[in-house]
RNA sequence: GGGUCUUUAGCUCAGUUGGCUAGAGCGCAGCAUUCACAUUGCUGAGGUCAGAGGUUCGAGCCCUCUAAGACCCACCA
């Protein structure tokens, strides 16, 4: 037995995985389909055009777990290579994984503080070493998870942040930039966090509105307002505005700085805010961003007063060695003492803090490596302003350009050894003056090196992990100078929009400056996936979703089905497991579908042959009772089939080849085609704007409440095998991307099926009459208006009590069976005589519930509701007519329209108003 | 301070360039039960589309303002 009664994702998943990635398919440079596609012996391909797709992963970190973020990611990014791969093109998916730098670095920092170490006990080549050995550990988990989620990606491509090849290209780019003049070392107030001992750049500052005092302190007579006052001791001047009136004549003379025995001088500065404190600013050009630009101005002195461990230095040594917290207490506790603390107040101002341990970073003055990013940035906002990437959601390209027009030089130093080095040496032999102080060199695994005679030694820096990064779709496609490569550009990137501007407009910028091409034709950006409630998952509040979790128990297409489900470009959305259900629920429904239509097709293949047709075929054993309406006289049957013409529908060229051609025997059959076109219309449209969610929607409604509730309830009645194959096939083919393992099972399972649905051929439309497609939806009019009724008559078990007549009306003499069928009502008859019982409110059809006069009597009250209703529609239609604007200026066919509508509706009332006169 | 976005059913969200009676999933209520599927079928209730004004023959959609919320950027001592 080939089909169970229920799909158990657990017992196909890994094993399906296993026989896609074993088989090669998921690697670009084998065909997607097979090279002799029609079994004609030749080549295929002959003259065809190798159209490439291209997507790499944006890379999670090499030793962690995914989170649901990358399960989104997943099922963003690999949905759009299956159904490019379905499409015919060339796909490659390249999965990557990230050394995570600063991350990594904390967690391992942590690691060797519970071992008793500090880092300082180790060089920085030993600690590499160290983070290293410890990342190749913990390795592999998310490469596994990964394939839970079916992400089709070429394994063999994997590309490891500290891969050589990165190195490699990342040093090429760092010296060409060096040669351009881009890349300088200077002595900057930089974001440190005292913790870590590391620097950022702006965009890792986390900035937090907190509350704060502003003290009032008086240098002489003059009274400036300061929330550190600890800093006092690097203060070089006092700035006031050059048109405060109070401060005027003070300008260029000198007060004395409190606590110490020094002399400032008075500067005038737009700085300084008239209206602010006491207009008077104090000026720290070593610890405030501020301040250290007043200090160029004004060729002010810097005086570092804080080290990088946060504690005081070049103090007096009453104050030495104190943590910046001690010494501001005791500062303020000896300014009161002096009489100079003159006021107090609270105030809310924003603080940076450390992204990843929260630690209220220090503005510290470092020599480091800067990328000017004047150019970069100018040809970047050229190009996207000629709009050559396109933004989904669309807004985004707006803010990255105005990022990039703000843009400051980037600080791509940091003090962490877990990194690429900076392939920077610093010359040690004073002698050789004529000799650069700095040189580029890649042979960063000796720490020192030399020359011609001339001793250098490296820069012990490791690169921003958004330096390298910034390189990923270039080394992920392998793009070099010199060879034409047709995934590079990517079709698309796909990211989280959190990272738009650290990750998405470097890699612009980059990929610009290094092969003079956008990097990406399109990028896509997802939101967060917030929890059941909108708020953001986060460890400390405990309200963080696995996706492993969420596999193991509903299945890996379940998680991706629902992850998508009502999600839009740039959105935060909450995560909802009832959608994951609903996924569960479909694949469960998809799994039963091609079961019924496997045990059909088997049926027929035993009707034609006194011999079973396979042995696969017979194998199946499932419910062994025929659908009871199988049994209805032949004849009967036979008799529709022949009331219709004998219409040989033959498939479009280009559709799929695993079924023969098919005929449509009945309205129904026509109607399925017409819906599954439409759909796959849909799809194709959605996919290539994007948008997932309502793609995965129209799916689900045409393979549920479509195909299985209308058109495989009418199959029960007459079986179409040829159809049936083909539009199971089809629906199977277009769901796949979404849900790849439940397709890939059944496909194993039928019995006519051959190779991967992976590597199918996307279907083309499937020929229909459209008369009959339209025909079948008054039937389905019929039957809904039948159940309607039937529910809303009092008593139960109603469909089994009342039998439905009709009066001269062909369409549902045709359809009697069908409509028994779906109506579940127990006798369909002409009727013989007079009118009676109850009659549905069809515009265009004369049937009636054979109900007796005593129940139509109770159905009277919801006649008349039914009646002001149809009256309520009328008045509005009326209205609109009687608009002689509406009738000028609206399109002539919705004018047409509503005219007919009011005829129509006219004509219900009437006989509406008629039935209830004759109760 | 600047900017972006959100507000549609009890919940989570769709609603493509304005066009008829605003949709889905889940939840809820009722009915069904030898059926491929209870991970089921059928039926139904539930919405002043945040509020106010405007443009238009016509607005959930476009414009203005207001309110609530989310996020991003920024040097406010």
């Amino acid at each position: 037995m080939k089909f169970a009664s229920s799909y158990e994702p657990g017992e196909y998943e890994s094993d399906i995985y296993a026989a896609w990635e074993a088989s090669g398919i998921f690697n670009p440079s084998v065909p997607t389909y097979p090279i002799d596609d029609n079994g004609d012996g030749v080549d295929d391909r002959e003259g065809e055009e190798f159209e490439a797709y291209s997507i790499v992963m944006p890379p999670p970190n090499a030793n962690g777990n995914l989170h649901i973020g990358h399960g989104l990611t997943v099922a963003l990014e690999d949905s759009l290579i299956r159904y490019y791969r379905l499409k015919g093109l060339s796909t490659w998916y390249v999965p990557g994984a990230d050394h995570a730098g600063f991350e990594t670095w904390v967690v391992y920092e942590r690691e060797l503080e519970k071992q008793g170490h500090a880092r300082f006990e180790f060089n920085r080549d030993e600690l590499y070493a160290r983070v290293w050995d410890f990342v190749a550990e913990q390795r592999g988990n998310m490469e596994l998870q990964l394939r839970a989620l079916g992400a089709s990606c070429a394994w063999d491509d994997l590309t490891f942040t500290l891969d050589e090849n990165v190195v490699d290209r990342v040093y090429t780019t760092f010296e060409k930039m060096w040669n351009d003049g881009m890349i300088y070392r200077g002595e900057k107030l930089v974001n440190f966090c005292p913790k870590h001992r590391t620097a950022f750049a702006d965009i890792e500052v986390e900035h937090k509105d907190e509350k704060g005092t502003l003290w009032e302190i008086a240098y002489d007579d003059i009274v400036v307002s300061t929330t550190r006052p600890e800093t006092l001791f690097g203060d070089t001047a006092i700035a006031v505005n050059p048109e405060d009136k109070r401060y005027k004549d003070r300008i260029g003379k000198t007060v004395h700085l409190p606590l110490t025995d020094r002399e400032i001088p008075i500067i005038a500065d737009e700085h300084a805010d008239p209206e602010y404190g006491t207009g008077a600013v104090k000026i720290t050009p070593a610890h405030d961003f501020d301040d250290f630009e007043v200090g160029e101005r004004h060729n002010l002195e810097r005086i570092q007063v804080i080290a990088e461990d946060g504690t005081m230095i070049n103090v007096p040594e009453r104050y030495d060695g104190l943590t910046t917290e001690e010494c501001r207490k005791l500062v303020l506790a000896d300014l009161k003492e002096q009489g100079l603390l003159k006021g107090e107040k609270k105030i809310e101002h924003s603080v940076a803090h450390c992204y990843k341990c929260g630690t209220v970073l220090e503005p510290m003055l470092k020599e480091q490596w800067f990328v000017d990013v004047q150019k970069l940035a100018r040809v970047a906002i050229e190009h996207l302003e000629a709009g050559e990437i396109k933004f989904y959601p669309d807004n985004k390209r707006r803010v990255v350009i105005d990022y990039l027009k703000n843009l400051k030089d980037w600080n791509i130093s940091r003090q962490i050894p877990w990194g690429i080095a900076i392939p920077m040496f610093r010359k040690i032999t004073p002698e050789a003056t004529d000799e650069p102080d700095w040189i580029f060199d890649r042979r960063t695994n000796l720490a020192e090196i030399e020359k011609a005679g001339v001793k250098y030694i490296r820069d012990e820096d490791t690169f921003d992990t958004w330096f390298s990064s910034s390189h990923w779709p270039i080394v992920c496609t392998g793009w070099t100078e010199e060879n034409y490569n047709p995934y590079y550009p990517l079709n698309v990137m796909e990211t989280g929009a959190d990272i738009l501007f650290a990750w998405v407009a470097r890699m612009i910028m980059m990929g610009l400056y290094v092969t003079g091409e956008v990097p990406f034709r399109e990028v896509y950006l997802h939101g967060l996936v917030l929890d059941a409630h909108g708020k953001k998952m986060s460890k400390s509040k405990g309200n963080v979703i696995n996706p492993m979790d969420l596999v193991a128990r509903f299945g890996s297409d379940a998680f991706r089905l629902g992850i998508l489900r009502g999600r839009s470009a740039g959105m935060n959305q909450a995560f909802s497991e009832n959608s994951v259900i609903a996924g569960r629920n479909l694949c469960n429904k998809l799994w039963n579908i091609a079961r019924l239509v496997q045990s059909i097709v088997d049926e027929a293949s035993e009707h034609l042959f006194s011999e079973p047709a396979s042995p696969s075929s017979t194998s199946y054993t499932g419910t062994p009772t025929e659908p009871s309406l199988r049994d209805e006289p032949v004849g009967s049957v036979r008799n529709i089939r022949l009331s219709r013409s004998n219409r040989k529908m033959l498939r479009e060229k280009g559709a799929s080849d695993a079924s023969g051609d098919y005929t449509t025997s009945n309205m129904g059959e026509d109607w399925i085609c017409r819906e599954i076109n439409d759909c796959l219309e849909a799809v194709e449209r959605d996919m290539a704007e994007y948008r997932f969610a309502e793609a995965v929607e129209t799916l689900y409604q045409t393979i549920w409440d479509k195909y299985a509730d209308w058109f495989l309830e009418s199959q029960k009645l007459f079986q179409n095998t040829e159809l049936l194959k083909q539009t199971l096939e089809t629906l199977l083919i277009a769901l796949h991307p979404f849900a790849p393992f439940v397709t890939e099972a059944i496909w194993q399972n039928l019995s006519w099926t051959d190779g991967f649905i992976a590597t199918a051929k996307w279907p083309g439309r499937l020929q229909f009459d459209p008369i009959a497609a339209e025909q079948f939806e008054n039937i389905r009019t019929i039957v809904n208006e039948v159940r309607g009724t039937l529910q809303a008559l009092p008593g139960t078990n109603n469909s089994k009590k009342y039998g439905l007549l009709y009066d001269n009306d062909s369409l549902v003499q045709e359809n009697e069976l069908l409509i028994k069928n779906l109506t579940k009502v127990p006798t369909i008859n002409s009727l013989d005589g007079a009118p009676r019982g109850l009659r549905l409110a069809l515009a265009n059809h004369e049937v009636y519930l054979d109900v007796p006069e005593k129940v139509v009597v109770e159905y009277k009250g919801a006649l008349t509701e039914r009646i002001l209703a149809v009256g309520r529609e009328l008045d509005a239609l009326n209205a609109r007519m009687m608009n002689p604007n509406y009738v000028e200026k609206a399109p002539r066919h919705l004018v047409k329209e509503t005219e007919e509508q009011i005829e129509e509706k006219q004509a219900l009332i009437s006989r509406l108003k008629r039935e209830l006169e004759l109760i």
